[in-house]
Formats: structure tokens, C-alpha cells, sequence
DNA sequence: TCGATGTGCAACTCTAGGGTTGCATCCGAT
DNA sequence: ATCGGATGCAACCCTAGAGTTGCACATCGA
């Protein structure tokens, strides 16, 4: 690892692969704003089938980005920000630890940049 | 837009597709603790051929995440924390948004089972 | 019970993109 | 001048995964 645990990267993983689709950023957005949705809803407002949003359901479940629960013949899905904000968290870390190293590489560029010229 | 710029979700799209990647994440660690590198040096760490790293470096460069310039004949990369930490907040707001969203959701469902029950 | 609505499963198509190889080109050093 | 190491370009494979269709299974309402 870099600058976090180690276990923390294949969820990290997901989250990044699930959010890399611009169809589940939408669903994302849809569900946000709706609150609950189905995934028949839900492909009504895509231009999309409804088995095309269930699996991209299932991708973003296993990022643990949303989570469904069955209500009678229904599964109603909703948005759930943990995840999210964990990997929000991880990549300003890394943000940080970028500068940093930058820094310290403008430090030492400086230093022999005094003792040779 | 949900809770921020229009023009920034572009920017933020390229990112997170750059960053779903295991290989050019794998990038930019290297090039991270190296400070600058070539495209041939970060091959010879990697289990793919330089071409591949090239088209990889091209992606992180398009997304704002790396930057390369011309030494001689060979042309060094480094890594650029701007674009990975503008990520970093998009993602951070839109958690924040959706956790807000939640409370609304949870503060209305309350008042109608108080209402109701 | 029966029909309508919603979900689950499976097989299938099709393309984006990750990876490769081969060769041309450019620059530095001897 | 020329040899070698590094980059640039182009034409290729090949698979993951986004999307589809078709049908079977559950469940609610009349």
C-alpha cells in the first residue's frame, strides 16, 4: 500500500469501476433524487431496458453504493453514501500524498540546483 | 447538474475512468514514488509492453492526472494531484448531497408514521 | 382463480478498449 | 557517419461488459 490499508483498495476498486459508467452515475442520480425507486422505475426514465438497469443494480450493490430491499412483488433500491464517502476519502489521501511527495522532490531539485550552480 | 458545476462532470468523468484501471492506477503508484518517469522505465515494473503503457500514460495525461515533457530524446511523466483532488471534493459533495437527501427522506417518513400511527 | 404487473434467469449480440507486434523515426554518443 | 536506445504510429487480436430479447416465476387485485 501507499498510503492506506491494504484491504480497503479492492473496495476502493469497486466503487471506482462502478462509478466509471456514465449509465450508473445516472441511476446514481436518479435514486438520489427519488429517494426509492425499482428498477422498473427506473429504466422508464432510461433509455435503457429494465434488465440493463438490474445489472448495473447489481454492480453498484457490490460496490455497496446502493442497497434493495424487497417490498411485496417489488425491490426497491436506495442510495447509500458510506462507501462513497470512504472513497472520497482515499482519493484526497492520495491527493495529498501526491503533493507531498512533489514537494519533497522540489526540495531536493532545489538543494542540488544551490550546490551546483 | 446535482450539486455542482456542469462542466465539471466531464472533467470528473475522465478521471474516474482513468482511475477504474488496475494497470493505471498501478501507474501512477509508480510514478508517484519515483517522482518522473518514462514510459520505458515504468514498463520494464510492469507485466505489459510499453505500448501499453503509452496508450495507459495518454488516458491519465487526457484526464489531467499525469503530465509528461520532453528531456532529450526521451520524454519523462510525473504525477499532477489537481485534477485527483478536484475528484476528491466531487465525490465528498456528492456523499454530503446524499446523505442530506436521506435525512429529508427519514425526517418525512417519521412525520407520516407519526401522522398515520 | 385469473389476469396484470414486477422480478429473475439465460442465451445472445456487439463494441470499446486493453494488449500485442512490427516498423519508422528521432536523438545522443562514439 | 552510424549505431543503439527511446519514442511514435498503425494495424492487428481478443475479451470484458453494456445492452438486448424471450420466457419462466412470483405476487397483488378483482
Amino acid at each position: 500500500m501507499t498510503v492506506a490499508g491494504r484491504g480497503a483498495v479492492e473496495a476502493v476498486d469497486s466503487v471506482l469501476v462502478a462509478l466509471a459508467d456514465p449509465t450508473r452515475r445516472h441511476l446514481l442520480d436518479l435514486l438520489a433524487a427519488e429517494g426509492e425507486a425499482t428498477a422498473t422505475m427506473l429504466a422508464e426514465r432510461l433509455p435503457v431496458s429494465r434488465q440493463a438497469v438490474v445489472k448495473h443494480l447489481a454492480v453498484l450493490d457490490a460496490a455497496g453504493l446502493v442497497s434493495g430491499g424487497r417490498v411485496g412483488r417489488e425491490v426497491r433500491y436506495a442510495v447509500r453514501p458510506a462507501a462513497l464517502d470512504a472513497t472520497a476519502r482515499w482519493l484526497a489521501a492520495l491527493a495529498a500524498d501526491w503533493d507531498r511527495r512533489l514537494a519533497t522532490i522540489k526540495r531536493v531539485a532545489e538543494a542540488a540546483e544551490r550546490d551546483s550552480g
